[in-house]
DNA sequence: CGGCACGCCAAAACCGGTTTTGGCAATCTA
DNA sequence: TAGATTGCCAAAACCGGTTTTGGCGTGCCG
């Protein structure tokens, strides 16, 4: 079934056929609706690779994330990706979700996926401080908005949870608990995030007047094993922590656990937070106090915005710092001190 | 930097151009070194779009998913996905994940995309008992692969774990161990691994001469936070089972909690045991006896699978029945008479 | 009534490749 | 030496559309 079938059935040529369905003028309405009641009784639809090559564009866009064997952060990733390819599909784009694997290979596998042209743009997703990656996005002209923003100058579009705001104000919920001595687990410096984050905790213990000699940061890998493991490590310390936080749930998770395991009550002896607000730690016990940022909707931002760039938007208004809220559960709970 | 202009540079035609790069033998050895290193030099690569008109080959494949907002079997699915897209990398094929948003609109959905011919091949993750969305792909003559089985009787290509033999095995273990109480925690009727797991633990009680009657079988929707509903209702009745064996880990971690929640010890009190290995499950408190089955290296063979599907290799010779092994951690350990 | 604009459509160029066909010159066979 | 084969390449057909160009017939205006 291909456009000159329906041309020779109608006794047209394939460039009337092909401008009556495309909307163009220079066509009489009688011959439009002619044209486009048989293509519907045939099932006429354009061959999709030839539409490409004759366009330019692939009606798909890809959210693209680093992945690594055993990942912990999926949960999230697909609570985005549910909320990205709902609003996609709205507009007639199909999202596939891109896994480049971390390593050597990473920038040469992300060159030959953009070479392969299958998309009309790029969701990254939780970008390094400086990332070349984006850079190389930027320089091939594709169409980019990230998840997360990155520390370079190069303006691109993104959507962001403000993340310092949001240290801050955990920080200073615990603060107002009475903690003082606060740890924070955190992980690798070439990730924006926990960067950011970081940063909004210092802010806060600086507002506070309170010494960050007395609050430790160390840095994980960000899977629950290693939150637990540093957890151990600083509750055994002397003296020790009384409120843990994690730049995510599952380093909250992992010191929680690891608190119980060392007979410590979480949300008395201990109290932890972590951030994200995934399923488990809803469920866990006791129940995970963390931050919600509504990831479903900023997928959906995030298609949104991406949309815009595709449709040429000025990059500089397409930058979106979302707001996350507090979600106060038991296992934060006000300072006690050690006997 | 098209195959024109490289034809021009080199003072051949575009025909003799192409068939040198792709192997053709009509071509002198002299003429297809000077193309090939022409072609290198000038960094020419064939427009990929056009390419796939020409061919009908697109160079990607799909993994196919249910998605819904806050699934949690996607560390699974990561998983299984960074296990194909390695295996495919490899092949020079690019791996998409999508994700078709389960409901109404998911056949029409998966039909807009199988006529968008963006991939050449389908890996479809966990079938339904009797999968419209097979059939349709059937029909439509894609290849094909299915990540676990359907109940149809038409074949196709499948990876699937042995389901019933691992169910078999788990039940034994912990009839072995005295239990004699076992509730099963299930998932829906219309998923075939739920089925088939079902199925082997009522082989084995009927093996061992155990009554079903007191053995429970409760159907959840595979979250753990029904996991750890069912739990309590299971482990608030009298007599309550001494033993809790889950269709996933997920429904395993709920139940753990559960348990822990009404003061019983997970491992003695009652036992827990679950399906997949997931991270979680290694680092809880008690870490979860579970079982393996080797996900990432399922990946890679249901890749090399698909490869082999569109390679015309009959359907028959390609379905692979994988084995798994059971993983026994503190979570389950011997009867403990209930005073 | 001549000239112009306009509505409508076909023809052709284009997107960028692959694959088939056909023909020339050199070599091999009878 | 005529005829058949072979090696090598160009031309053309094809994949299936979109977009530009150009031209015909009609109606309007001066």
């Amino acid at each position: 079934m291909s456009i000159q079938a329906l041309a020779d059935s109608l006794g047209l040529s394939i460039s009337t056929v092909s401008r009556s369905l495309n909307g163009y003028t220079d066509v009489s309405a009688a011959t439009r609706a002619r044209v486009i009641a048989a293509a519907d009784a045939m099932h006429y639809k354009p061959h999709p690779v030839a539409h490409r090559l004759a366009t330019g564009r692939t009606g798909a866009v890809a959210l693209l994330f680093s992945a690594r064997v055993g990942n912990r952060q999926e949960s999230t990733l697909a609570s985005l990706m549910s909320g990205v390819t709902e609003e996609m599909l709205r507009h007639q784009f199909f999202t596939m979700a891109v896994g480049l694997i971390i390593g050597d290979q990473e920038l040469f596998e992300l060159d030959r996926f953009i070479t392969g042209r299958l998309v009309d743009g790029v969701m990254l997703v939780r970008p390094y401080t400086n990332d070349p990656r984006v850079a190389m996005l930027q320089e091939r002209k594709v169409p980019l908005v990230t998840y997360g923003r990155t520390l370079d100058n190069t303006p691109h579009a993104w959507v962001d949870v403000d993340n310092v705001a949001a240290y801050v104000q955990a920080t200073n919920h615990l603060i107002s608990l009475g903690h003082r001595r606060i740890a924070l687990l955190t992980g690798p410096k070439t990730m924006t995030f926990t960067t950011q984050r970081e940063q909004g905790f210092l802010q806060a213990l600086q507002a506070a007047g309170i010494s960050p000699e007395h609050c430790p940061i160390v840095s994980t890998d960000l899977t629950s094993q290693s939150g637990a493991m540093a957890a151990h490590h600083l509750l055994t310390a002397n003296p020790r922590p009384s409120a843990i936080l994690g730049v995510i749930d599952a380093l909250a998770l992992g010191a929680s656990q690891a608190a119980s395991k060392l007979g410590l009550q979480v949300g008395s002896d201990v109290s932890v937070m972590g951030f994200g607000n995934i399923d488990a730690g809803e469920f866990c016990h006791p129940p995970l106090a963390t931050i919600d940022h509504g990831i479903v909707d900023s997928g959906r931002l995030l298609a949104r915005t991406l949309l815009e760039v595709m449709q040429g938007a000025p990059v500089h208004t397409l930058q979106h710092l979302e707001k996350s809220k507090l979600l106060i559960r038991e296992s934060v709970g006000p300072f006690i001190s050690q006997v």
